[in-house]
RNA sequence: GGCCCAGUGGCUCAGUUGGUUAGAGCGCCGCCCUGUCACGGCGGAGGUCGUGAGUUCGAGUCUCAUCUGGGUCGCCA
């Protein structure tokens, strides 16, 4: 039976007493973790989410029948207590943050009985995912997930310190908005109002923000919500937030300046990591070269050697084929892995074909010097032994090479490179490696759409020296764009925005916009540009990513209240659901689905 | 859309080459216990093996399909 919490009224939180407070009469409220009865005394571990303290109930200090009600409770029961805090009569427990002390109660209330839960709640659970995220609000009472979620809102509560403090001013953008069909899929949201018309969820606050730099709102920064219709990954949801900022008046360096000494802030004020500065940076070129990714991990080595030269004319057709179709052959060599197995390396070569590679040449250097090698056959001697050189190759390593266009070449030695680094234990798992990647190319070639697309996005500003080559080679222009990149992740990103009207018309041109194209869609914020706009500049950070690294877990839905499952759903609400005729009605709406989409959604499991 | 992994009592797992009443630890329930803290002792309940079809004398174990969850490629300006 649950009683009232009337008349009581907290001291504190469970952990949040000290030795300093023995002696003192207090009122707790939490929930029980555990209860060992021993018969005449009764231990209670009373959990929130500052952590947890004894509770000790013996029949001397409290009257018969809170004694009785203390040997009834249940793991997850909502108590109260009023009792005097006393250091431990018994051995102390190190492993608590509050061993040294307890609290003898003489007053107790249970205000909410429980259930039995259907999963332990305890910190590092081995639960699986799909129970605790279909019972959110229990697995939400996990330490470890609580102390996530007390460290997002550190980290936002400082980023709107940092950046009030450097002049920036919070304004709110519209969720509301119109759908821009470059880039991500929208979310959509029929209007009522206008039947057959539609909203869409903001991917970003981009365009506003770039308004707001016309209006005269020289620092803009928004903690906001984004919403992307694409699938999802273990660091990707489809609704997730972002810090964004918007300067104006400034050029690459500024940005920069400021993002790395709120970084800097950020990272000692809530892990006590100093965050040398400035951080490295690195063109996208070099990331692309040297680490086949532009968000190289920079904690380990293994870089990428392009041997295209060294392997023109020999015997080898994966090679030389690749090279005369454009492509190029690169290797990396996994330092001392020469031994591995056959079956292990098949597994590596599938990995790569898991890319779109054909196929993964290797070179395995035995401890005494010998070679086995897939290819050996077509080359010479003095050619193996000048790949091995060229590699680095020393007794005891594996060289794996790949050859393809560049692209995919770069692309899976990249991924390669992570995964041999995982497998052989190279990550400092501490260690917070922050690196900007710079000049990114303007444009990307889209095979499907056969045309150029903005790699950023449309407004981004081409670097000066390479204006000529937008009408010659448009595939070599570089853009003012940074990206800010993490132990291997992209955690935030931005650019210079083009802000003279000439640059702009030959961007959508490049992109294969017409005039009436660009108006159609970005009209408002041409028009803005048109009545006076200053330069500027932005970038916004993914916070739930950037928490999840700093929190040093591996799933984004670690650092996410109530997040979605892989197919975009949520276990917990089953949302999205469908809704009633009237509803559809209403906006207009007729539903249109093949059967079994429809089924699917009713019933669970 | 493709590929890979997982699905056995409430939770986490085991289950040999397909073979009689499917096991364990934790949890849960009852009784006992005044210093435990992963408390302890004694006793007990609880699953037909995600679902469906098939192969077989016989399937948790093999085959196919399907559902659920995870990872990943494509996708994510």
């Amino acid at each position: 039976m649950a009683e009232s919490i009337k008349g009581l009224h907290r001291s504190c939180r469970c952990a949040e007493l000290t030795e300093a407070m023995i002696g003192k009469e207090v009122t707790l409220m939490g929930w029980v973790a555990r209860a060992r009865n021993k018969g005449g005394v009764v231990f209670v571990d009373l959990r929130d989410r500052s952590g947890i303290i004894q509770l000790v109930f013996e029949n001397a200090d409290i009257d018969e029948q809170g004694f009785e009600k203390a040997g009834r409770l249940r793991s997850e029961f909502v108590i109260a207590v009023t009792g005097v805090v006393e250091k431990r009569q018994g051995a102390v427990n190190d492993k608590l943050a509050t061993g040294t002390i307890e609290v003898r109660v003489n007053h107790l209330r249970v205000l909410s009985e429980a259930e039995v839960p259907p999963f332990p709640i305890e910190e590092d659970s081995k639960t699986r995912e799909e129970l605790r995220l279909t019972y959110r609000y229990l697995d939400l009472r996990r330490p470890d997930i609580q102390k996530n979620l007390m460290l997002k809102s550190r980290v936002m509560q400082l980023t709107r310190r940092f950046f009030t403090d450097e002049g920036f001013l919070e304004i709110e953008t519209p969720m509301l908005g119109k759908s821009t069909p470059e880039g991500a899929r929208d979310y959509l949201v029929p209007s009522r109002i206008h039947p057959g018309s539609f909203y869409g969820l903001p991917q970003s606050p981009q365009l506003y923000k770039q308004l707001l730099m016309c209006s005269g709102y020289d620092r803009y920064i928004q903690i906001a919500r984004c919403f992307r219709d694409e699938d999802l990954r273990a660091d990707r949801q489809p609704e997730f937030t972002q810090i964004d900022m918007e300067l104006s008046f400034v050029d690459v360096d500024d940005v920069i300046d400021v993002n790395e000494r709120f970084l800097a802030f950020l990272f000692k004020k809530t892990l006590g990591i100093e965050v040398q500065l400035p951080i490295q940076r690195m063109t996208w070129q070099e990331a692309m070269n040297r680490f086949g990714s532009d968000k190289p991990d920079l904690r380990f080595g293994m870089e990428l050697k392009d041997i295209s030269t060294l392997v023109q004319g020999c015997g080898f057709g994966v090679f030389t084929q690749a090279l005369d179709n454009g492509g190029s052959v690169r290797g990396i060599n996994a330092q001392g892995q020469g031994a591995m197995p056959r079956k292990k390396i098949d597994k590596l070569v599938e990995f790569a074909k898991g890319y779109g590679l054909k196929g993964l040449a290797y070179i395995a250097i035995a401890s005494d010097g010998t070679i086995k090698s897939s290819f050996a056959k077509f080359m010479s001697d003095e050619e193996m032994a000048g790949l091995v050189a060229a590699m680095e190759g020393r007794p005891g390593d594996l060289l794996l090479f790949a050859a393809d266009k560049t692209k995919l070449v770069l692309d899976v030695l990249g991924a390669l490179r992570l995964e041999l680094a995982k497998q052989m234990d190279l990550i400092d798992k501490d260690e917070f490696r922050f690196v900007w990647i710079t000049e990114f190319p303007l444009l990307e070639w889209s095979e499907e759409e056969n045309r150029y697309t903005a790699m950023h996005h449309p407004f981004t500003m081409p670097m000066e020296e390479d204006l000529a080559l937008l009408d010659t080679e448009p595939g070599k222009v570089r853009a003012k764009a940074y990206d800010i990149v993490l132990n291997g992740n992209e955690i935030g990103g931005g650019s210079v925005r083009i802000h003279q009207n000439d640059i702009q018309e030959r961007m959508f041109k490049e992109l294969g916009f017409t005039r009436e194209d660009a108006y159609e869609q970005f009209g408002f914020l041409l028009d803005a540009f048109s009545y006076g706009v200053p330069p500027h500049a932005g970038l916004a950070y993914g916070l739930d990513r950037l928490v999840m690294l700093m929190a040093k877990t591996d799933s984004i839905r670690d650092v996410i209240a109530f997040p979605k499952v892989k197919d975009a759903s949520c276990l917990m609400t089953k949302a999205p659901q469908t809704v009633s005729q009237e509803q559809l009605k209403e906006l207009g709406l007729a539903v249109d689905v093949r059967e079994e989409t429809h089924q699917s959604s009713a019933e669970g499991n």
